[in-house]
DNA sequence: TATTGTTATACTCTATAACTATA
DNA sequence: TATAGTTATAGAGTATAACAATA
């Protein structure tokens, strides 16, 4: 049968996660979001970060998220509030019109997403994720 | 234990592929290469692609691999080479310090990827590497 | 002084459209 | 005519350095 060596496993690993990544900017695309743009929307579904807890959730600068966010604003997908608490920080929310894309995204992702474990058996795909909720923080 | 619903799998996988792609973009960083870079060092490791070929290979318009492999020339990791039998059409070829490079840039990824497995016993990585040669075509 | 966010600047990545040289 | 590759152009993404406002 196949058996895999430890390098093989990583390959195959590396290979899925292009092909997984490929799949999330095609998605993306066409809604004309970049895949960064996809992430921002997933992380702002269920938090209202300030612009530096923002910035840590996507492992970019500051100053990189300040023009991704200027590009979210001026396509009416998130909105810039003052932060209560302190004067300097800026509170980054999603619109209800940018709340509607992301559920549509996160049924069409489902669907793209799908065939790749065609060939699963539901016991199996059962198996794949829980060993890769073991490799989750 | 641990049951994941089909979507919490999906979600998984994502998860996933979001770390091992990180976990890409740094070893490549860490030599000055983008992601992109390093996907073509990849693939130029057992080829000699035509421009066009590189560019299917990499899902990417013929336009921007040309500027891709100007900067590659540009760093001494690629030479354009005349096609025998098109006189259109340009091979790409590693040099031999790109070579070099590419065995350094694997075995720096193998690590870093490693501890991803960590929690796995070499039966479980095993069956992770079969299930996930199952969704590659 | 230190932190938050922005601006200015520069480079990479990417696509579209127009072009050239060859087929 | 069709194909291979490049150029010109434009926009997104990213980082570094310098800055203003607030802490």
């Amino acid at each position: 049968m196949t058996e895999p060596g430890p390098d093989e496993v990583m390959d195959r690993l590396v290979q899925v996660s292009f092909t997984v990544m490929a799949l999330l900017s095609r998605a993306a695309a066409a809604h004309d979001l970049s895949l960064t743009q996809l992430r921002a929307l997933a992380i702002l579904r269920d938090r209202t970060p300030k612009m530096a807890e923002l910035a840590d959730y996507l492992g970019l600068d500051r100053s990189s998220v300040t023009g991704l966010i200027d590009r979210a604003v001026k396509r009416g997908l998130v909105r810039r509030e003052a932060s209560d608490d302190d004067g300097r920080a800026v509170r980054v929310d999603l619109t209800a019109q940018a709340h509607r894309l992301a559920g549509e995204l996160g049924a069409e992702i489902a669907e793209l997403l799908a065939p790749l474990t065609r060939d699963l058996t539901p016991a199996e795909r059962n198996r794949l994720g829980v060993l890769l909720g073991r490799m989750l923080p």
